[in-house]
DNA sequence: AACGCGGGGAG
DNA sequence: CTCCCAGCGTT
């Protein structure tokens, strides 16, 4: 790795953006603040190449901020139809109104009134006015947050305040003194089509050689990914039915969802009672009902707390209720039966 | 089936 | 500050 400031980062990506950068996409040949101002908002969340005629569309029908914010919002957003979004499209009309009214119907050149212009936060007013202006402002989209974290190993979900901060502070430091329309065009470039999620092209990066991440190949953990949230919690009970013999009853789960196929113990709801399941289920009340520790089992996506209850059953009746989707076993030989292993758990302890 | 995207709004 | 959302494409 060779030392890394500042001016050679942006000389690099600057060189590499004049070779293989995009620079005759629509909203670049002619790129005045209004217009950079709508591709960015579409491409916010759309690909470019979806994003292309829905922009020819709007500018034909809005040519200027006039036009935009002197129409009716619903045309507004029947141009965005598709798009999705529309609280962006509402936005974006509000802004042009807010434009007119306090603008004089011309786009700010001051970051801080862009700024403030509805559904335009730092990093699109930055992108609106270094590409169409060639002012000198960091962005932060997606893209440079993720060849950032990478080429400098910066550690942490940018979702965090403190990880965000750094981010923002590297991106002004690279931002060049002039260029800086080029350079943030590239940076995004550079995410967009090297610098990827997943698989990224290292061999033709041009910062490849001061990556952190690629030299300690670590693209795939950098940027952090959001921390898992909480996830949801859900209760339920089983039912341990023994019969005089010992055995207790097994009922085969549903094809789909948790467990499918496989052989448990009966469920109901938390709130359901016992009694009345056997009464229903096997034609008769417990003798006994007993509660056993409850067990708790976590998936990728929900929390399971499973409330045991052992029935038991009195003499004589046995083999009650057996068909193709339940059994009567003993908690020993159905450990041999392939079951889910928080089931295997409460039969475990069952025997212990 | 989950994640991420930029900004806004709620908690 | 942190969390969640919109709506769709990507993985």
């Amino acid at each position: 790795m060779t030392d890394l400031t500042p001016e050679s980062f942006a000389s690099a990506v600057l060189d590499w953006y004049a070779a293989f950068g995009r620079k005759d996409l629509p909203w670049q040949r002619e790129p005045t603040p209004y217009r950079v101002w709508v591709s960015e908002i579409m491409l916010q969340q759309t690909q470019v190449a979806v994003v292309i005629p829905y922009f020819e569309r709007f500018m034909e029908r809005f040519p200027d901020i006039g036009a935009l914010a002197n129409a009716p919002v619903d045309a507004v957003l029947a141009l965005w139809s598709g798009l999705g979004y529309y609280a962006r499209a509402r936005n974006l009309h509000k802004a042009a109104q807010h434009i007119r009214d306090r603008h004089q119907g011309r786009f700010p050149t001051d970051i801080d009134q862009v700024v403030d212009l509805p559904g335009i936060g730092r990093s699109t007013a930055g992108a609106i006015l270094s590409l169409s202006l060639g002012q000198r402002h960091p962005i932060l989209d997606g893209n440079v947050k993720r060849v950032l974290a990478r080429c400098y190993g910066i550690e942490g979900w940018p979702g965090r305040s403190q990880v965000l901060g750094a981010l923002w502070t590297l991106a002004e430091r690279c931002t060049p003194d002039n260029d800086a329309g080029p350079y943030n065009q590239g940076m995004m470039d550079l995410g967009a089509t090297l610098c990827t999620r997943a698989r990224p092209e290292c061999e033709r990066c041009p910062v490849a050689r001061h990556c952190i991440a690629k030299a300690q190949n670590r693209q795939r953990q950098l940027p952090a990914p959001r921390p898992a949230k909480d996830i949801p919690k859900r209760t339920t009970q089983m039912l341990i039915a023994m019969n005089p013999a010992g055995e207790i009853l097994l009922e085969r789960r549903p094809p789909t969802g948790i467990w499918g196929g496989l052989w448990s113990l009966p469920e109901i709801p938390e709130n359901a009672d016992p009694n009345d399941w056997s009464l229903t289920r096997l034609g008769r009340r417990p003798v006994q009902l007993e509660i056993r520790p409850s067990c708790r089992h976590t998936f990728s996506h929900y929390r399971l707390d499973i409330q045991v209850r052992l029935i038991r059953l009195a003499e004589p009746i046995d083999r009650i209720a057996e068909d193709d989707g339940a059994c009567w076993t003993t908690p020993s030989e159905a450990q041999r039966l392939g079951l889910p292993a928080p089931i295997k758990r409460i039969l475990n302890e069952l025997s212990a």
